[in-house]
DNA sequence: GATGAATGAGAGTTCATTCAT
DNA sequence: CATGAATGAACTCTCATTCAT
């Protein structure tokens, strides 16, 4: 609370003024994180046709998203969880939910157009593949911040660098063969 | 520490007669982790044969991991960064930095393996990969673990289960096209 | 303050204008139950002829009062002191001091009026007396309420129950003997 | 907390190496109270024959309780409650009021004997006359602890002298009128 | 070699009070 | 005349750390 605070330029008592306790002020923040990534993404799928493109802003939109709000990035990946959709939780804790189940209402859009176009393997099954998918993308981000110098050092690639090559990885975990997207980069001639 | 010195059978105060501080203890304990994550992914590569059985029990030896140590698997993914490369870091932090080259060694083997056997793809630039293989795999992990209950209710798999289904892309993500393993389970019979 | 603004329709920095802090809305209201004290006993007294009668209907003008003003009630026994008296203290609490000083003249000339009719003891000396009663009085109405559940269970007696026996023990020690109060309820037949 | 930590001469930190909470010390405190005014009581009735002699040790037994413990009087009034009696409460809660009980187990032997003995009434009913002589008594206490100053100016008597005229009134509201106490000692002649 | 006893610093929270508007 | 906005000081409680024995 102090932190929050000194960030808002306020003083502790003033908090609680507009908040019931942190725990609000957690949930609140959740919600608005929920908000902005679900903001990002959607604006990324709407900028773009085709499935690669689209895949790639979904990936840019995520990443975007950790750089400007890195608390928040965090907070979707390790506080928000099922209760919120049971009864004993705040009111922002449930929004925060739906907002959660609306973002995997588009991923499955995405990945169903892809399919249909034959960019993205037609044995994908819709919902293990959303869930693992944010699994893995989230994990390439995540240690691509945690572990930034590391890599530059090792690996002698920049963060972003790093990261466009594992999602190139992880297209290829859901492309389908026939298009010849797998190849990457490397393999062009 | 009352925990810490609780599990260990001490008093509080003698912690500090063997320990300098928090910082130390838990800095061997992440080094103490990293061992055991070594231990468990050389004997899962020792025991196996093919690419794709290697491969699986590499994922099972960091869900064994996981599920045995979730402290330590914590630890390993939010603790442990570059500074260990440094020095002004505690000595156990220098030698946990070493060991996790030594795992990277062991994937890299394991993929230059799988390679030239022509099981994965020729094309995986080896050190970008391992580092977004162990992304995108601690991620699947993570994420089964913090939403498994919501995953239940929603994709209807058991944390296993849905596990299983994202190792299986994964291991999309670095297999050779020409090696049929890509369509998995529902293309063995 | 939140409650007092809250039950005054205002906002606290409201209060603030009309009263100078706290105590002084505490004192004022604290003369407000002193008059309402007041008026409740001296209504009592006017509206009973009979010394046993008079008596009793001090005694449940002082229940009513704690009924009806728990807090005020309370404020009476706790807060009102000598240093009413003296000149560092606000003029509503020297006005409450008064009006207490007045509650005590009717007192006084109730015990009078009944040690002339012949009900209550010639002995009695006054002054020790009037106080002595409104702290055994108000003994058993505290007591009557803060352990009414108490009571209840052990006693077997509903709170007026329970006071009624209190009120006819405190007369029987004001009572004249040759008058023949003292058997109280049982021996009215 | 801070003020029980700087009376015992301690941090407040450590207050909670021995104690679970603020209520779990009050608590204890309300316990030990309970158990010193036991003791109080018990050697005041030992030490007399004569029931008047025995009642006003009880009387003087409970004046020094509050002169020694005032906030453990204090505490007794307000504190201790039916709740106690019931299994939401902490054990030394219970505890407080069985010794509660005993103390009132005295009372009832002191009554009973004085009622045999023809000193009190027979026709006392044993509990409500318990509890409704603790409501008095303790009222005549707290007055004359309260309001001493007011007490000394208006009625000229000093804190000893009038609660002694308080409970030679609350003896008469018990006493048998045969026996010739009544008469105190203005009425000697 | 081990610990009982103690604590400073800081957490989340509440509340009477202030002040510019 | 009234208040929205803000806060200092106090509260209960926690935890890593110290030190004499």
């Amino acid at each position: 609370m102090d932190d929050i605070a000194k960030a808002a330029g306020y003083s502790k008592a003033t908090l609680y003024v507009y908040f019931e306790n942190k725990e609000e002020i957690v949930s609140i923040l959740a919600l608005e994180s929920m908000k902005k990534l679900y903001d990002s993404i959607e604006s990324a799928l709407a900028q773009q046709e085709s499935t690669k493109a689209r895949y790639e802003s979904i990936c840019r939109g995520l990443v975007h998203y950790q750089e400007e709000f890195p608390f928040y990035f965090k907070m979707v990946l390790d506080k928000i969880n099922v209760d919120f959709e049971k009864g004993d939780c705040l009111p922002e804790e449930k929004e925060t939910w739906r907002v959660g189940e609306e973002i995997n209402e588009m991923i499955r859009d995405f990945l169903i157009s892809g399919m249909e176009k034959g960019d993205l393997r037609r044995d994908l099954e819709i919902l293990p593949t959303i869930f693992n998918f944010w699994g893995m993308l989230s994990g390439i981000i995540r240690l691509a911040d945690k572990k930034e110098e590391y890599i530059k050092n090792t690996v002698g690639l920049s963060r972003p660098q790093f990261m466009e090559y594992g999602f190139h990885m992880l297209y290829c975990s859901i492309a389908d063969d026939r298009s010849n997207q797998k190849t990457g980069r490397n393999v062009d001639e």
